[in-house]
DNA sequence: GCGTCCAGGTCTACC
DNA sequence: GGTAGACCTGGACGC
């Protein structure tokens, strides 16, 4: 099953490597031939989907989703590249401050995040990522998606909420995360928190963020993050690499309060926290070498 | 080889 | 509301 989505002016690798999520399973993602390649759940089905840039947008194929409308399939992807997002006021606003050095978001055209193929999936990652390096993270994540044996996919809330914690600890290697990734499974398994929620686009951001730092384990970082991910940019998300990053990027290497840093993007009023990213990510994107260790 | 530090933090208890 | 201490893991670093 193929299909194309258009999306012109559309850069791949820009959405690809806008965060760390390429790097982690099921994503899998080849830099020569510019393929995204990622196992998603569609309807009942996991289907094995791939992505490379197409005619005029984004050329897409997938396996194991035989029998189910294409339209299925494409909106995964939709999502996974966030071909949804409406740039074009934050484009406007890097344009107006082009002279101090945000022209090339909107010359290029970035802003566009990549998606897990589910919130969930999302959120546990998120989660993953808290108070551990990049190489723990991998790990864990790795090791979560063997263990619920999911097809390849990321696993379901409930199967990841069937877990014993003894098995997070000791073979996802989780360690003090078990317990607040059990419960948040399990809220979402028995339906107690529905994510669909967080996704609606008419609720004010104080109210998402509360809900989100309600769960155990989602503290300031990670609420933040997740926000990021849901299309809400107007806190920053700051964490040890970014201010440490922001530091030498706007502030002379100079470590100040994160007010400081908040006051700087401030003029990008809700576009913020992606004016803010976009900043400190901006080399990953001049020279394509490997982000992570 | 061993000990310490710290990484894309968060929670709880206490003041 | 602010702060101290505990919490898992694993790689980097100094000795």
């Amino acid at each position: 099953m193929r299909g194309t989505i258009g999306a012109a002016p559309f850069d791949l690798d820009l959405v690809v490597r806008s965060h760390g999520w390429y790097d982690l399973p099921p994503f899998e993602w080849d830099a020569a031939s510019r393929s995204l390649s990622f196992r998603a759940r569609v309807d009942r089905a996991v289907a094995s989907v791939t992505v490379r840039p197409g005619n005029g947008g984004v050329g897409w194929a997938a396996r194991g989703a035989e029998g189910l409308p294409a339209s299925r399939v494409a909106r995964v992807v939709r999502r996974v590249l966030d071909l949804d997002a409406d740039l074009s006021g934050f484009h406007a606003a890097c344009r107006e401050r082009s002279a101090q050095g945000f022209g090339w978001i909107a010359e290029r055209g970035a802003g566009r995040l990549l998606k897990s193929p589910s919130l969930f999936e999302d959120a546990v990652k998120v989660l993953l990522t808290t108070n551990c390096s990049w190489a723990l993270t991998r790990s864990m994540v790795t090791n979560l998606v063997s263990s619920c044996r999911d097809g390849g996919a990321f696993p379901e809330a409930a199967a990841v909420a069937a877990l014993p914690e003894r098995s997070l600890r000791e073979e996802v290697r989780t360690g003090y995360r078990a317990p607040f990734l059990l419960a948040f499974a399990g809220r979402v398994a028995s339906g107690a928190l529905d994510l669909s929620r967080w996704e609606e686009a008419g609720r004010p951001d104080a109210e998402v963020e509360g809900e989100i730092r309600a769960e155990k384990g989602f503290g300031p970082y990670a609420a933040d993050t997740l926000m990021r991910l849901l299309g809400r940019h107007a806190r920053l998300g700051l964490d040890s690499w970014s201010r440490k990053k922001v530091a030498e990027l706007r502030f002379r290497g100079r470590k100040g309060k994160d007010a400081r840093v908040e006051r700087f993007y401030a003029p990008f009023g809700r576009w913020a926290g992606l004016a803010f990213w976009l900043d400190v990510t901006r080399d990953w994107h001049d020279g394509g070498e490997s982000l992570w260790p």
